[in-house]
DNA sequence: GCAAATATAATAGTATTACTATCAATAACG
DNA sequence: CGTTATTGATAGTAATACTATTATATTTGC
């Protein structure tokens, strides 16, 4: 799979930048360097000020890709989710029996991102730890309903509603296929969170149990 | 109930804030403005500069009674759990049976908060939906070890293991009794929030349902 | 190979935010 | 009635979140 998502541009919604970052040199400096700096200062300290300084270049510059510290954000998320998709795909495709292809499905969604898949200028091992972290602030935002509108969210959407249709498939009759997923989706990034921080209120400690927690919550739910 | 809570202090960690707002008047209308702003406009947008205005105060005021916009957030959040205890702990002393005890903590902080259960002050269907909109902001920084180390999120946990200990009484022989409480409250203020803002990833659409989802969860995963 | 177009860097500047400090005015309390 | 605590007003600083302008590279198209 790594030879093959190597050689795979990720497609993000053109309304997220205001220039390709994936057209230039500075372009992908910014989102590689942006995915390290987050990581390590948190989204909330995070400016492209201090983002300039790390890659040797010029605020102005930065705000050429984006408009500004959100939309780089939202621009992550999107590339990241998408990521997800074709990870979904490839993991879920020519797998005949539903309830396998649901395992895979919530495994894929649920563990904990250990390697990086070589896409060159993006570490996804720490673009994961972001999306644990900071993915809610993409959303929980007063402009959300406005953004949605113009398809921000979009890629997000797809991916749960990728697996709502396995969940269908494994069980018509289950009447809250929509908010199981968007629950273990949501869910699995926030045990991820409280395993590293709030420990005393998961039973969650390392990547497999969060998926097992999941594996075992959806077969209940669904037999 | 509401007698018994319009007479009740609720008490929050001492160290979220400069000066208990609750011993003054210029306190409480610091926080029962703030939760009416912070809806209004969005806590990114929320300064105390506004809030000032707001409340025909002076910004440095404020500044005596909360260090920072975030602690106030942490504040009122402490608040919102606290009551939720109360409710908690009212609605199932005297049940004798796990399951409808389940049920009944379940019903309580999954529900979403439609009266104003008239504590003079504060506006809890408001607080509510500030809760939904932006309490993982309270916990999602990055000095949340320091604050949980400072007993800032004490409250939030306790409601967190008070249900825990229902569910083992339901099961005890559920692995993951920690990580099914976590996920379905901060899954709830999800759904409520999906319902409102993305509802194309939700099968919830009133009051009801959310509630209804998770208890259909909690029974299947329990049995 | 050179002109034209495009991308980047450097600098400056503005409005807002997130505070801190100081001092005067007022209210509360014993 | 005087002390103390509380609030208000003003000022000031450093950082943030941008926008605008101009100079300098770099690319590319003919």
């Amino acid at each position: 799979m790594n030879t093959i998502l190597s050689n795979l541009k990720i497609k993000v919604n053109e309304k997220i930048y205001v220039k390709d970052p994936e057209t230039s040199p500075l372009g992908k400096k910014i989102v590689e360097k942006s995915i390290l700096l987050i990581d390590e200062i948190g989204f909330d300290n995070f400016t492209f000020k201090k983002l300039g300084e790390k890659i040797g270049s010029n605020e102005s510059s930065i705000y050429r890709y984006f408009e500004n510290k959100h939309k780089l954000l939202v621009y992550l998320s999107s590339w990241y989710w998408s990521w997800m998709e074709y990870k979904l795909v490839f993991a879920t495709t020519n797998i005949v029996d539903p309830k396998e292809k649901l395992n895979k499905a919530i495994t894929i969604v649920t563990e904990k991102i250990t390697d990086n898949a070589n896409t060159e200028h993006i570490n996804e091992f720490i673009l994961n730890k972001i999306i644990i972290a900071e993915f809610t602030k993409t959303v929980q935002t007063k402009e959300v309903d406005q953004e949605n509108k113009e398809g921000f969210f979009l890629i997000y959407k797809r991916v749960i509603n990728r697996i709502v249709g396995i969940v269908k498939e494994v069980n018509p009759e289950y009447p809250f296929p929509k908010s199981l997923v968007s629950t273990i989706v949501e869910g699995s990034l926030h045990q991820h969170f409280l395993t590293e921080h709030l420990k005393t209120i998961t039973d969650c400690n390392e990547s497999v149990s969060t998926t097992e927690f999941y594996l075992n919550l959806a077969k209940n739910v669904l037999r």
